[in-house]
DNA sequence: TCCTTGTTGATAATGATTATCATTTACAAG
DNA sequence: CTTGTAAATGATAATCATTATCAACAAGGA
């Protein structure tokens, strides 16, 4: 039997609706003036459960903090090494050849792959200077 | 003034002389036995120090531990995703023009890029039956 | 209604990493 | 050789994202 609670929803949409491949804090900041009740915990627990489901993916760790993406088609990344800021790259898809050879030079049964590129965003440029 | 430590020197040494991408506890502990004054702290702090240099790369986090590499040249990995076994995929190099195309379309000043391929490695699967 | 099971909020616990700090070391100048 | 100075170290406390715990609650199904 499965159960789809309301906060669960919520929290799928917030990711849908936004790109900026929020961290749980910026989800639970985002959702709690709406969700006066809403707890932290409940904001990772369904996170980690929507990952495993498959209805959404993880971006890996940047700055210490986990970062997720509602958009669960393979993309390419760029990251501020700076600021943190995470933006896609579109056109950027893995091929399937090319997950056969990997499978095939590593013995690894794979189930996904990641592009990600790093450098400084526009605005972090500029404070550069 | 520049000063290179021997601990520097033995951790660096430990990296290059290693495949497995190591945790920073994996190098505490390989080298502690023959340094047994070596404290975990300074094993963080070379690290990344090190890696500020340039002499070493961090491959991210993986189940909670930051991974490091010797091995700086730009070359792709599969992890997995049960075990965090890390292994090196030979032959994926991110040709410049990418990098430059990458460049226009997200304004970002780059310095890096990583492939990353996620999936079971071979031990895990025959665990899986 | 009762029972089972998923969900929640609050909060304590965990664990990797970082900061602190007094001490030691390396090296250069006098 | 002695002294000054800045880097390096070991020990340990502090930080902070994430997880675990647990009692209370909610949604169905029988």
């Amino acid at each position: 039997m499965r159960r789809f609670s309301q906060n669960r929803q919520d929290i799928l949409d917030c990711l849908a609706g936004t790109d900026t491949h929020p961290t749980a804090e910026w989800v639970y900041a985002r959702l709690k003036p709406t969700h006066p009740s809403l707890s932290l915990a409940t904001v990772y627990r369904n996170l980690t459960q929507l990952k495993n489901d498959g209805l959404i993916s993880s971006m890996g760790v940047v700055q210490g903090q986990e970062r997720f993406d509602g958009n669960c088609t393979s993309h390419a990344h760029a990251v501020c090494v700076q600021c943190g800021r995470m933006v896609d790259v579109p056109g950027f898809i893995i091929p399937p050849d090319m997950l056969d050879s990997v499978r095939e030079a590593t013995g690894y049964k794979l189930s996904g792959a990641g592009l990600q590129f790093t450098g400084l965003c526009e605005e972090c440029q500029k404070k550069e200077s």
